[in-house]
DNA sequence: CGGCGCGCTTCACACTCCGTTCACAGACTT
DNA sequence: AAGTCTGTGAACGGAGTGTGAAGCGCGCCG
């Protein structure tokens, strides 16, 4: 489960303790700017909105997060009966809402509900591994939020690695199947982008790239080797 | 406003009340067939369903209204406390549900936010992303306020594009989702057409389509370029 | 009814970029 | 120390793409 924005910081202990029972991994943010400083690479999965104490910069927050092109979904907004009004004409800020004081059943079935619906939707397909983060839709390829600039063998191979951590690949096995089952090329060829991919990848993470010698290459694990 | 369905017949006192207040057009089904019986012939234009008094016969006719090749939506359930239970593994069966005994304002904002998203679910009047400007209902484009004159096939295939941007998009997929899933022709006719839509969105936003090597094309960035 | 213009499609060509190969040097094994 | 395996730099060839222009179907207007 991804990470979700929780607002303000510190959250009320009630809706906290709702979401830590209910299992979700979230981070307290007191702004928009804290928001977009603390997102993670693969962007927020989700934020919940308590509009109580600062209504304002409770708003402020919802703006900031739908108002741009990649909108954070869901967004849970918690008002008071008193501010049921406020709702209006600012649906395109937010997915659901609960009043408060909530049951905690009743937040845990509406959060519940909206990533189940969000699921289907489109949260991107994605290959990770350590600060490597490879985004299947979007062909691109991140190593600790720095984009890589790879080419599509380059992305390949190295989707086809960083989907079987720990495993070793004969060059061969490589070539039939990141390169086809009828590939007739030699096995050099392997070499070469496994040396262009570690250039790219900088010399901190090149060793995310191991040589097994007399037998091939291997993703990830590098902690065992020494 | 077209008609709204309401279980059960006759609802309850309250419920009635709140729609009537709220202005919508509604009329209650006692059994799906009843539903199937005297849906309009531009069917519902969703439903309220009350689980308190004969929760097996609401449920059934959630089911009868969501499983169906047009499904009925946006469908709101009323719930008891102690029937939260009954939510879980039935999250397709329902968009909202709502606590009872209700508050006729919870009701409303309620409604009003379904039909506000499932208005722009099923037709977004615009779409938007940076500087660009897709108004769906007079075809007309606009890049920083300045319009764009686009032909047909050009305007459908930036629409495409920008509804989902920063996906990868092949040839391929792009001939079936946009000319149609049996054309039969040409990839380069995308080629071409990107062609004049980076010329017509001019220098400075032709970088809005970009090219993925021997994959396709991509509009705008991800989360993560540079 | 026929010419005309617009827009979609196709073709041909040039160019850039990338996959592949080769040669050589260094590293590791036995 | 010999032999095998891998890293590295450079160069070649080709696939993939951009671009201009021609072909063609279709609706409009005279």
């Amino acid at each position: 489960m991804e990470l979700v924005a929780v607002f303000p910081e510190p959250p009320p202990p009630d809706l906290a303790r709702t979401l830590d029972l209910a299992g979700y991994r979230w981070k307290a943010v007191g702004s928009a700017d804290d928001a977009a400083r603390h997102e993670p690479s693969t962007g927020w999965a989700g934020a919940v909105v308590a509009c109580d104490q600062d209504p304002d910069g409770a708003w402020a927050l919802c703006r900031a997060l739908r108002k741009r092109d990649t909108p954070v979904s869901p967004l849970m907004v918690l008002v008071g009966g008193g501010q049921l009004a406020d709702l209006e004409l600012r649906d395109d800020l937010f997915d659901d809402f609960c009043l408060t004081p909530f049951h905690p059943m009743e937040v845990e079935a509406r959060l519940r509900h909206l990533f189940f619906r969000g699921g289907t939707e489109a949260r991107p397909e994605m290959v990770e591994y350590s600060g490597l983060a490879l985004n299947l839709e979007t062909y691109q390829a991140n190593i600790e939020g720095h984009p890589l600039d790879l080419t599509f063998m380059e992305y390949e191979l190295l989707k086809f690695l960083a989907q079987n951590p720990g495993k070793v690949f004969t060059r061969e096995m490589l070539l039939s199947r990141v390169w086809g089952y009828e590939y007739y090329g030699g096995a050099r060829t392997v070499d070469v982008h496994i040396r262009r991919l570690r250039a790219k990848l900088g010399e901190e993470h090149a060793n995310l790239i191991q040589t097994v010698r007399s037998v091939g290459y291997r993703f990830g694990q590098s902690r065992w080797s020494a």
